[in-house]
DNA sequence: GTCGATATGTTATACAATTACACGAGGTAG
DNA sequence: CTACCTCGTGTAATTGTATAACATATCGAC
């Protein structure tokens, strides 16, 4: 499991901006941005990859901040309920969100090589995806698309 | 877990028509449509919705056929490799392909009250998410799509 | 007949997620 | 003030999902 994202970028304030904007969004809305919520985020946002619950469970373990299951994956609902992170279904995994705030329909670019995770956002508006399933009668509240292939590293070591 | 489809059909062809499709496109291909391949694929068809791997294996064990995890795995890893079957990631479950032999990016519609499931076809084609990709120098093979929402029927016992 | 490739059988284990219940801090109505 | 409600956390135990590793079997090519 390596980064999120191909593309180098700043790092240290992108981290910072992620959580006071997560800070901000949390007070808007009366929710409660407690210290394992924001380990996790902040963890999810360092690492800057898509990191296992018990990857996570493991961190806050040495730090005190909990020890069972539960606590890692209350954070981790908190988070993805409120925008903060996503679920990577294909690996059962979690990832920041890369632009928290905007309402949007998220693509995920997963290398089979090396497990990196890139979060893009698509052309598709969740109006095309509605439209095919308003033909069946059913109505979407979420959804998630994830793409399995090679990242740029990786096609070069493994040219087609 | 219920039903693939919200529609009615004629099962019992239905389930004819995919096994013998997949029969010849094995032949086509040089695969082999082994009796556990065979039967799992028929389970899947048969129950019409999405099933966990453990839920066809203890089927699989009363028949006789596997006892072992490994064995559903690797019956449903080939199912999934050449398109006979989907896995829907959302659920930990696979379900029949509606439409093996056809190259596409299907989309999943599920219900998050009933836990039905949809295989619906999308306008999206693969294009529309290579393009997304291609921007970031990614080379996509495989894409899922999954929706979460309200089939028909629950729609109506749980309005807006 | 030996070899390589492919499929299956089996044991054990790793990884992921949830249930259930106890505890505690903060607000608020009486 | 305290009784109560809500929300978040602590913890134990369990359930569910998936894979690693190795043995065995079958078939076809040479």
């Amino acid at each position: 499991m390596d980064p999120v994202g191909f593309a180098h970028h700043d790092h240290h304030s992108c981290i910072a901006a992620n959580l006071s904007a997560a800070e901000q969004i949390c007070q808007d809305n009366g929710l409660q941005f407690t210290p394992v919520r924001r380990r996790v985020l902040e963890i999810l946002l360092h690492e800057h990859r898509a990191l296992g619950a018990y990857e996570i469970l493991d961190m806050l373990r040495t730090e005190g901040l909990g020890s069972q299951p539960p606590v890692a994956y209350r954070a981790l609902d908190f988070l993805v309920s409120n925008g903060f992170a996503h679920k990577i279904e294909h690996l059962n995994a979690f990832a920041a969100c890369v632009h928290p705030g905007h309402s949007h329909t998220p693509m995920f670019l997963i290398c089979r090589a090396c497990n990196s995770v890139a979060e893009a956002t698509t052309q598709i508006s969740a109006d095309t995806l509605g439209k095919t399933a308003r033909a069946e009668g059913f109505r979407i509240e979420k959804a998630v698309i994830e793409a399995e292939g090679l990242c740029p590293a990786c096609q070069t070591k493994e040219p087609a």
